[in-house]
DNA sequence: CCTCGTACTACCGTGACGGTACTATTGTCA
DNA sequence: TGACAATAGTACCGTCACGGTAGTACGAGG
């Protein structure tokens, strides 16, 4: 029942789990996800130096089954998704509370 | 008409820019604030860096009248409005999304 | 054959983050 | 009054996330 001990997840993180839950699997098409979804740029140093410490801290592992020789497919942890969850969690409570400060121009005040 | 110069920001940043529009001036006070809608620990040296950077980067700004001697306090610019307009509905995007993906259990689903 | 896109590895500078230590003033309460 | 907690801030600095560049290798298309 440990609290929430990755949290709050940087934005390329939280990104690339979605990614992963997105059912990509390998660095390059995790990166492009992530570009797509986040709008953000993502060069290799930044996808590839995320997900090695996603993997030292226990989020993302390395897949043992290698279909293709070049390709370094990831799968998510149980802690990942736990992370996943709690972080969607924490931006839902934020979006609630931006919406209670008028900040978010959306016609979902209802 | 610049695009999204700052954003994604820090959740501290995103916080203290909460705060401050929540009628917070100094520091101390922010931080204390950060802390509460945050959940998180903020220690001196968080705070007032962040707010060193943000005043450089023209989120904040300090404010001329000094009533208080002791108290240092800033508002917030129109640079910083629109910055946390602006992650506020990055995050409600995001919310939206991590719905769609039942990553939160919520029931406002409707 | 040359180039483009894919898929990585390796390296590394910059700077955000946040901790600790410290000072000073104000409020409180026995 | 004297002590102690809370307030409010400064100064310093180590660590490490981030992300950029360069380089390798392979397959496909013209």
């Amino acid at each position: 029942m440990s609290e929430a001990p990755h949290n709050p997840l940087s934005p390329i993180v939280f990104h690339v789990l979605l990614a992963i839950a997105d059912g990509h699997e390998h660095g390059y098409a995790i990166g492009k996800a992530v570009e797509e979804t986040s709008g953000l740029r993502v060069g290799p140093g930044t996808i590839y130096g995320s997900l090695q410490r996603m993997e030292r801290d226990g989020l993302v592992a390395e897949s043992v089954d290698r279909a293709d020789e070049r390709r370094r497919p990831f799968v998510m942890t149980e802690e990942g998704r736990r992370a996943l969850e709690a972080e969607a969690a924490r931006i839902d409570r934020l979006a609630v509370l931006a919406r209670s400060r008028d900040l978010v121009p959306g016609p979902e005040t209802a």
